[in-house]
DNA sequence: CCGATTGTGAAGCCTCTGTGAACGCTGCCA
DNA sequence: TGGCAGCGTTCACAGAGGCTTCACAATCGG
């Protein structure tokens, strides 16, 4: 099961335990910011009981540096006391809320922290791409690759164990407009293996009279 | 005044013209993710009209790599759109939404955008950068350099490792688009250079036929 | 008006890229 | 079994494209 929400206070208004309940969360109450130890989800504080204790709540969250993204759920009268404390909360919620935004303002919340900060890989075996860098590796060591064999590389990394024409490479690699001969890709795909090294040159197989193949088919592994 | 904020569609919808206005807000309403180049404090997408134009316009923006907040005005019965779709938009506002309520949402949009992209001090290596005070120094060393250098080796010491198009760049950095200046950035990149000395120069890498990246020249991922 | 800063065009260098040709391997057929 | 045809690999090389560098014009600020 995935990790719990936290859930401020304890008990939590009931309309929050019902929606909870309902959407199938793991969640657990407390009363106090020392108590949650190890990971969570994300917190949940309702705010309109008891303002200041809730930001207080809050505010202890984040001394503690877990870094767990907080929705509030908060009426509309209480609206101004968010001014200059935007650093205690990640999202807020109006009271008295509908089950489907509170539902859809999780999973945003828990999408939001999952995505942040994780670049872009591509991996396969030892094999690592990262797009926003444009570097790759393999076991660890870098590979120096130029544009077009990073670019051809990428696309059939992309999909492994899948077969490329030729065709298919050159529109999809090189552009969809592009006269050129087959060779070309031969070439490239040679230099390829060439820098993966005799030992992993093996990751991209020749399929003779269709094209290329990065990876193991399905039945071969 | 402050960068102003992204509006879609055009013309929007008198309520939310309303509330911005009144709220004395910057805004400019636009019909295409094309046209709105350099900075922008957020976006404000109002999803009902036109769902799919207004998810295609969020994909647009996120295409082209400016990295602005987006808050969706969506009403509750749209509400499952939303799924699967979480990295489109930043925050949402249910519609009929309370002026306070989209206040509040503005502000934090804002808050969080200024929280995240600007930490007073940018540190990478030997290099600092106090973005108070506009100074930079390497090794201990002050540099000197100019304001157009400073924001551009700003900008690229904000995300070490990442590699930005001419484009971007000059989208991001000088704020407006250019008419063939893609050499303007090289002479800025190569004075850069220039400044960090020969030892550190390698600080800012090209990747041939895609950009320059900041740091992380060879080993990291 | 002067100096510093910034943008632009042109020249030059260097790496990458595409191509043709030679070579080698595989499978088919007489 | 030997010859042949099809296909993939390898190699060398010329051209193209991209980056750097330089010199200079435009701009800005005092």
């Amino acid at each position: 099961m995935s990790e719990p929400l936290l859930v401020y206070p304890d008990p939590p208004p009931p309309e929050l335990v019902r929606t909870l309940d309902l959407g199938g969360y793991n969640w657990k109450a407390v009363d106090n910011a020392q108590e949650p130890e190890g990971r969570w989800l994300g917190a949940v504080v309702a705010v309109d009981e008891d303002p200041e204790d809730a930001f207080g709540f809050c505010r202890a969250l984040n001394r503690r540096g877990l870094d767990i993204p907080v929705l509030l759920l908060i009426s509309g009268t209480h609206l101004d006391e968010l001014e200059m404390r935007d650093d205690l909360f990640t999202d807020f919620c109006l009271t008295p809320f509908h089950q489907r935004e509170l539902e859809a303002r999780l999973s945003h919340l828990v999408w939001r922290s999952g995505a942040t900060l994780r670049p872009e890989l591509i991996e396969y075996g030892p094999l690592v791409l990262n797009v926003e860098t444009y570097q790759a590796s393999i076991t660890g060591k870098p590979l120096d690759l130029t544009y077009m064999e990073y670019e051809l590389l990428k696309f059939l990394a992309g999909s492994p164990g899948k077969v490329f024409t030729r065709e298919t490479l050159l529109s999809r690699v090189w552009g969809y407009d592009y006269f050129g001969g087959a060779r070309t890709v031969d070439v490239h795909v040679r230099r390829l293996r060439a820098k993966l090294g005799e030992e992993h040159a093996g990751l991209i197989t020749t399929v003779r009279s269709v094209g290329y193949r990065f990876g193991l088919s399905r039945w071969e592994r």
